[in-house]
DNA sequence: CTGGCTGCAAAAGTTTTGCAGATAC
DNA sequence: GTATCTGCAAAACTTTTGCAGCCAG
């Protein structure tokens, strides 16, 4: 915990960025809601709870930069808001999202044939890869279940 | 091209929905610009050339419409604003993007090494896939030539 | 100190909605 | 004839921006 915060601040400090208030909550907000994929309407409800006075353009401007440095990573799940998710250093690409198409669940998860996929992509198109974005859209174990029943 | 406009007839009809000039000026637009991934507001645009009385929300249902029964694929670019395309009644889940970081340009390609991603996924996971939306970002051949220069 | 950051409020951009009139079937 | 569709305008939402004051370094 205090080595994530010190990591934070030294990653916003290298780039000659300020570390507020404001922004230590809101990485906050997201570092614990590791799960969540929490849109900025939702970061912002929840930074208010331990910072009323916060203001929603705040919250939009630290997310933002927190892209930018590579903190957070941006998710879209083309219902028209963004959301954001801590990003895993280690991971090349980011992870992807399967998306529950009955109760709206999104589930994590890594998968590396998608290396392959860029390989083919290049030799066929010449298109040099440099990210991806993934989503699997379907029914999730719980909801197969319930359905079952 | 009359069998299509046919064919477009009958999947409206088949829903009980009306086939106005309006949806067949908009589907002619989205059918004619089959490689462009057009947003709303350029399919707007275009639809008003032949069309200059139609109003934006009439092509916002209209897509939408199309979207619901089949004809069109929506596609989110990231970029706040929803573009639609052809739909192609042979492709199982609708093709991927590969979209180039420097000229924006959009490119479509088929990639069926995602069948192993779907049975990997529902081996791990349990998750039963029903669609997936994949969008490759990077650098594409012209751009790459033209830095080399 | 001072340049970057915040909060507020206004603006911008996309998409949706309500409603009276028009139209496909 | 009538249920559906259209066009207009207003509203709803998300996100961005301008600016005066504030604060981290």
């Amino acid at each position: 915990m205090a080595a994530k915060e010190k990591e934070f601040g030294n990653t916003l400090q290298t780039g000659g960025y300020r570390l507020t208030n404001q922004r230590q909550a809101v990485l906050e907000v997201i570092s614990q809601n590791r799960e969540k994929h929490l849109s900025t309407e939702e970061i912002f409800g929840e930074v208010k709870k331990k910072y009323p006075q916060i203001g929603l353009a705040t919250v939009y401007r630290a997310v933002q930069l927190f892209e930018e440095i590579g903190l957070v990573q941006r998710i879209s799940l083309d219902d028209g808001r963004m959301r954001y998710q801590m990003a895993d250093p280690e991971e090349k690409h980011g992870h992807h999202h399967l998306i529950c198409e009955i109760c709206g669940e999104v589930f994590d998860f890594q998968e590396d044939m998608l290396e392959l996929l860029e390989e083919n992509v290049f030799l066929e198109k010449g298109f040099t890869v440099t990210n991806h974005s993934v989503k699997v859209f379907g029914i999730c174990k719980n909801c197969s279940n319930q359905k079952k029943q």
